[in-house]
DNA sequence: TTGAAATGTACACTCGTATGTACTGTTTAT
DNA sequence: ATAAACAGTACATACGAGTGTACATTTCAA
């Protein structure tokens, strides 16, 4: 007891049972005909010595490892969790295990990845490049990625799949202006290096096509970004609130930043809904459980999940899924509320 | 272009080196003496094939797979997806990949992790049997356990980490009694199955204990549990706090229950934290963007996380690490603070 | 009765890599 | 000069499983 026992293999199970290794492979796999008394004994042997099949040594015979990988830019993240756990669900009951791993972006990394002969990759990096996914493919491996698919090229073994960043952006601004905004303020994400969002950010994009769809104009007076703490963004949407200012609206990038937003609203004494509007992104817990709640864009993270397993399995199966891109859900609450008589 | 290339082997390499196998892995990883030219043509001939050695085969022959899997109850959830993402680089510094799953405990789980032979296995999961973790340990696998580890019989291959569950709940009931509270309740964790937390949940005992510990008994009105979902937590708060109630501390199993119980108490026009002081567990960012800031309980996370990888590699490479307990931060917003003039 | 079909078993090879061991040729110490 | 140490290479085997193929035995139809 607590000694390491030795790995209970094949042989060991064929040995006990006083057949051959060949029976037993053929029992555990239930694939040929066999006996029905020594399939017996060799249940019985597999119980006795407890023996389970070793899942490399398949893998390294049957090229498939049965493991997923999920690659994500900050996976701390409510999102991303939600994602990974549905994904877990649905992927487990599919004989899939899922590793999960922040991008790296080297080639290093990329070489890490295709020698664990993984059956399929889910990259959710808005900085993944596209080089690495064709690398992907060109090693036998397929791919989803959450990323809009139009304009992207078909490549065999890579799907797309949107979540509706883009969309749902545009739809929380229409909301906004919907609900009479004439001067709505984009709060981008904070970073410790004070980075700004590339121009390739799919929720900055939808704020300023839908603005300008509206006729108003994007500038730097519309956007708060390069901030790189939660107090710089208080201090920095107060500035822009002062007295005098004419902003009317709030679309921060996430809940997190439209709750700071709006917090830093109500210690200068502005009334939010009535004399500004805030709208998130993402149906954080976190936009339920404040006050005013924090009307939000959520996005259909069971479907995705289990579009991605899917998507995934299918092209594991080797044929080609169609691509899909998902619809958000606006989800009102007080944070924009219209004021009663207004 | 786009076509799946067959895979590239150690013997396509040693074909286009002219030299034998055994001299590609020589140069492959380094350890035996090789030719300087014949290195170097080989050196050449991994980087005109891209030849990328196959982790699966690797871990067939050398019995380490450089995975490590996390076992979690919940794996939606900030503290544990920090955590995770935590691990995740110091793993990855030290050559491993990390597989998440959520907990089934059953035992075709158990089967599934122990076949694909993974290097190491880090539970957090208060309902993980301890039976499965000595099948682990038997199995030659070793295990990290987010568990306090006073109590548990020495196990080879089993390390223990308190991650101040239950020291960071005496804490916090400590600080809400410091702060003048006398009837402080507790609310238990919202599930679908209105199931009550069981008796050895962490947190409920610290809770206890501490109560017990300052002369307070603890009794069925001090304790809130078996809610479904947030709204029947806020009703159940509220009808706690309605007039008359001597209700004047509030211990939220997790931040997010606090939130809850915090603004239930303000639909009703409770102070806090004048009329009623409310503190959460977990430092999770809800805590310090909702107003009034919510004190909290803090764990290490950082420092468990790298703990946990630090000891699994100890156990790996052979050696048992000492088990290992973590303070918790007690961390003063709002909350629980005292009233000027108090 | 005879041959074909169905049933049942096992050898031998394969997946891609690591390495113990043996072997050859060269250098160094005695 | 001779042995010992070293440099450099390659064969053969092992890791644990899957399966093509060949072979043996039984069942069944004609």
């Amino acid at each position: 007891m607590g000694e390491t026992r030795e790995r209970v293999t094949r042989a060991d199970v064929a040995k006990l049972a006083g057949v051959s290794e060949t029976i037993v492979s053929y029992v555990i796999n239930n694939n040929r005909y066999v006996a029905k008394e020594k399939r017996q004994r060799v249940e019985e042997a597999v119980r006795l010595l407890n023996y389970r099949p070793n899942n490399v040594a398949r893998a390294l015979k049957g090229k498939r490892s049965n493991q997923i990988i999920f690659i994500a830019d900050h996976i701390t993240n409510e999102y991303f969790s939600s994602i990974v756990s549905e994904m877990d669900r649905y992927a487990y009951d599919a004989g899939y295990l899922i590793s999960l791993c922040s991008n790296r972006n080297t080639p290093e990394f990329i070489s890490q990845v295709i020698s664990r002969q993984f059956d399929g990759i889910i990259v959710s990096s808005a900085s993944f490049p596209t080089e690495y996914v064709e690398q992907f493919s060109q090693a036998g491996i397929p791919v989803v990625v959450f990323r809009r698919w139009r304009h992207q090229r078909a490549v065999e073994r890579v799907a797309y799949l949107g979540t509706g960043l883009y969309t749902g952006a545009r739809e929380a601004v229409r909301h906004l202006i919907n609900r009479g905004c004439r001067n709505v303020v984009y709060i981008d994400r904070i970073s410790a290096k004070g980075h700004v969002s590339p121009p390739d950010d799919m929720r900055f994009s939808g704020f300023v096509d839908e603005m300008e769809a509206n006729g108003f104009a994007v500038g730097p007076e519309s956007v708060v970004c390069g901030c790189r703490s939660q107090e710089e963004v208080t201090e920095e949407v107060k500035r822009r609130l002062r007295t005098g200012s004419r902003v009317d609206g709030i679309f921060g990038r996430n809940d997190m930043l439209a709750c700071i937003a709006m917090t830093a609203a109500g210690q200068i004494g502005i009334q939010v809904p009535e004399q500004l509007r805030v709208i998130g992104f993402d149906d954080s817990s976190i936009s339920r459980l404040i006050t005013p709640g924090l009307s939000t864009v959520g996005m259909k993270k069971e479907k995705i999940a289990k579009a991605a397993i899917d998507m995934l399995t299918q092209m594991i199966a080797g044929s080609q899924p169609e691509n899909q891109d998902f619809e958000t859900v606006l989800i009102e609450r007080e944070s924009t509320a219209v004021p009663a008589g207004f």
